[in-house]
DNA sequence: AGCACGCCGACT
DNA sequence: GTCGGCGTGCTC
């Protein structure tokens, strides 16, 4: 038996992030993975077990440690291979333990509570006894008796019976009742209605479809199943134009990875694409299939993940957090539309699903699955030099084809006195799929009305108090918003600054579209997907169903809608500005406009109609658009990859920003040259150059002041990511054991948009 | 994170 | 004189 446990410790902060060392009692018998409640300081809170020692690290030789107090959920262990995952996410994405262990295994979510527990049944002779209590006594005698099995939170008891402490104390003292800690798991409670996923699931489930696969996607299927045979990890990029049939490709891999005694994970990028794809998986592998996804309740999330733990269910469809289901026989996991942007978590642990996925792969001998029309760059260049296998897809399924693709010039539209935010021949097209009775889908890719707000006569803008951040105009309740504090206040009547009256509003969203779209057609019925229109529940799925269904004549939505969606009748797509992406500040823009584009374009006549794409821009020479209208991956791909390279951005060169946030400037300052000198040490550790690392800064960040927090940055830069990350975190550890590193916050991105 | 310890302003 | 502000330090 051993004498020792090493316990993590689960608190967000990031200065207790470590392991810590408590004595085992004898009564317990504990195993790695095991959750166990433990006192740090005089809190009780929940750790996990993630080793068994009889030695401990001379630097403990004089600390006298504490037990650990007990065992918790003493039936399920976190297994082994998910702890060493955990802190492979923690690492490379530099955030806590604590916070890496509670993605990877949600199970932990719940807090300790001090509960009170009747000792003895309260009845009335009892009360009796009692007598030297007070009235508040008796109310807290029925709220006992009520609780007289389970006992009940020391908080909610106070409230409910309204009672005093020394009256709690005098029934403690009596031996009425004792205090006791307990982990309160955040999934506890009845199971609630069901989830959107299921719900659609059960409604619909068509049988009776055939399998049979064209010649290329039984290659891809032999292949990938080849490479699952090799027993060695592998990533494997399936590289198949919009509509050639990947998830029948999935689908049948699926099938053959099951009878082989494996499970798979199949991840979407939306939560809305895993009931279609789910509907689509149950009616050949029925109730195997299991959907996961954030906004499943917390009850129904255990459930889920019970029913994989055990085997009962075999196959997750999910979105970005579903790369962590614990399928144990994990042999398989793919990721459609792998170029999508929605793999990335962009809270912490800032993840992307891919190198999750790549990562357990390692750990299981499995195969990475990549599926995409327009795969990322770094994808495509792994598959270029050899890292990763390349597998392609050129024929659309059927009789359908490619759909041709024109650019309209909006420069030329103005010249010829057209002042509309469409062109005319995006208007012709328009009328005509309305007399043909067919349906057309309209991109834009910014929600709301318009972007910022400006004065005429002296220039000025509007922007927040908070943060020295221009305020964006939202037609929603008519304010201007902070899209970073989400200050609000009514736009200006006349310039605050030289009261002029000519206050303009600039930019255009889906709103104005859908307005300006319904003046031009009064008769047609529209309909409008955005972030807006989709916040509640499952209106997303309503209106695309609607759409679907065919009540509306045209869809007009972000990109939300350029997602795998599929629908026979819509024969026109267009797209109302192409430079809107085009012309954010990213060195990415490029890239997400060419795979919006093709994306969108790929919506178009799917079906035995043939379908029809028009993008208006103002810059129609650009390649990255000329290209997505030729469907040109390979040509983009070169262009762009030496773009990259010339330029040192990613995947050539990575920049991790560390950003420093505390309410005092001197503070953070501090705090930032303290974090600084971490790194400087760090790389004299390292005996590393500048070509290898360069390190910028401390520097006052971009918007020095947000949400009334003062910003200061480091960035770091380098050739090799993973030495960057190791690099990083090992920095920002050494900072936090230091006394500058007391309140400040660190947020840390890497390859940030602007830097 | 929480909590204790310790050193400087406005109060019964 | 004290009560209490929050800067600083510590948690196996």
């Amino acid at each position: 038996m051993y004498r020792y446990a090493e316990v993590l410790i689960d608190v967000a902060n990031r200065r207790l992030d470590q392991s810590y060392h408590y004595l085992i009692p004898e009564s317990l018998e504990l195993k790695i993975g095991m959750r166990v409640l433990v006192t740090l300081q005089n809190r009780k809170i929940q750790g996990l077990v993630v080793n068994l020692t009889n030695d401990l690290p001379e630097e403990l030789a004089s600390v006298k440690l504490k037990p650990v107090l007990e065992g918790l959920g003493m039936d399920s262990l976190v297994p082994s291979d998910l702890i060493e995952l955990a802190h492979w996410l923690a690492q490379t994405t530099i955030c806590s333990m604590a916070q890496s262990l509670h993605t990877v295994w949600p199970l932990l979510n719940g807090k300790v509570e001090e509960w009170i527990i009747p000792l003895a049944a309260l009845t009335d002779p009892d009360v009796q006894t009692l007598k030297w209590l007070d009235i508040e006594a008796f109310r807290a005698i029925k709220v006992l008796n009520r609780a007289r099995n389970r006992g009940i939170p020391i908080k909610t008891f106070i409230r409910r019976a309204a009672i005093s402490e020394a009256a709690l104390e005098k029934l403690l003292q009596a031996g009425w009742v004792k205090k006791e800690a307990r982990f309160v798991s955040i999934g506890e409670g009845p199971v609630r209605k069901k989830s959107l996923g299921e719900a659609s699931l059960k409604r619909k489930s068509s049988a009776g479809r055939t399998y049979e696969l064209s010649g290329e996607q039984a290659t891809a299927v032999k292949n990938v199943l080849t490479a699952l045979a090799e027993g060695s990890p592998q990533t494997i990029l399936l590289h198949g134009v919009t509509g050639s049939g990947k998830t029948d490709v999935y689908l049948e891999l699926i099938a053959q990875v099951l009878t082989q005694g494996g499970d798979a994970i199949l991840l979407v990028p939306e939560i809305s694409l895993t009931s279609q794809v789910a509907r689509y998986f149950e009616t050949r592998f029925g109730d195997q299939v299991i959907i996961l996804h954030s906004r499943l309740r917390p009850r129904e999330k255990m459930k889920a993940w019970e029913d994989i733990l055990v085997g009962q269910k075999r196959i997750v469809i999910g979105t970005r957090s579903a790369v962590f289901a614990p399928l144990p026989h994990l042999r398989l996991i793919i990721l459609d539309e792998e170029h999508d942007g929605a793999y990335k978590q962009d809270e912490n642990p800032k993840y992307h699903a891919r190198d999750v996925a790549r990562k357990r792969m390692e750990q299981r001998k499995g195969v990475v699955l990549l599926g995409s029309a327009t795969p990322s760059l770094e994808a495509y260049a792994a598959a270029q030099s050899g890292k990763i296998r390349r597998l392609t897809m050129t024929q659309r399924i059927g009789e359908s084809t490619l759909p041709p693709v024109e650019i309209v010039d909006m420069r030329e539209e103005l010249m010829q006195g057209n002042r509309s935010m469409f062109s005319r021949l995006m208007q012709q097209k328009l009328r005509e799929r309305l007399e043909r009775g067919e349906q057309s889908m309209l991109f834009l890719n910014r929600r709301g009305y318009s972007t910022f707000v400006v004065c005429r006569e002296c220039g000025y803008v509007v922007s927040c108090p908070n943060c020295d951040i221009t305020l964006t105009y939202h037609s929603q309740g008519q304010a201007m918003r902070c899209h970073y504090c989400n200050h609000q206040e009514l736009p200006p009547l006349t310039c605050p600054k030289c009261a002029s009256r000519y206050i303009r509003f600039f930019g255009q969203g889906t709103q104005r579209v859908e307005e300006e779209l319904q003046g031009l057609l009064p008769e047609t019925s529209i309909l409008r997907l955005d972030f807006d229109t989709t916040r509640s529940g499952d209106a997303h799925h309503v209106i695309l169903e609607s759409f679907r269904r065919q009540e509306a004549s045209i869809l007009v939505g972000t990109q939300m809608m350029a997602k795998g969606l599929d629908f026979p009748n819509v024969t026109l797509v267009g797209v109302i500005a192409a430079d809107q992406t085009l012309n954010m500040p990213d060195f990415r823009a490029r890239e997400r406009t060419f795979q919006l584009l093709t994306q969108v374009a790929g919506r178009a006549g799917r079906s035995t109609k043939p379908g029809e794409v028009v993008i208006q821009t103002y810059s129609p020479t650009d390649s990255a658009i000329v290209r997505a209208a030729h469907h040109d991956f390979k040509g983009f791909f070169w262009e762009e990859i030496s773009y990259r390279k010339e330029r040192n951005y990613p995947p050539y060169t990575h920049i991790v920003r560390v950003l420093l946030l505390h309410e005092k400037e001197d503070r953070v300052i501090k705090a930032a040259h303290d974090l600084g000198a971490c790194l400087q040490q760090g790389r004299l550790d390292r005996t590393l150059g500048k070509n290898e690392l360069d390190i910028l800064g401390p520097a006052p960040a971009v918007f020095t002041r947000i949400k009334n927090q003062w910003r200061w940055q480091i960035s770091v830069k380098g050739r090799h990511l993973d030495l960057l990350r190791a690099f990083i975190h090992q920095g920002v550890q050494r900072f936090y054991k230091g006394s500058a590193s007391s309140g400040i916050i660190l947020n840390i991105e890497v390859d940030p948009l602007s830097s």
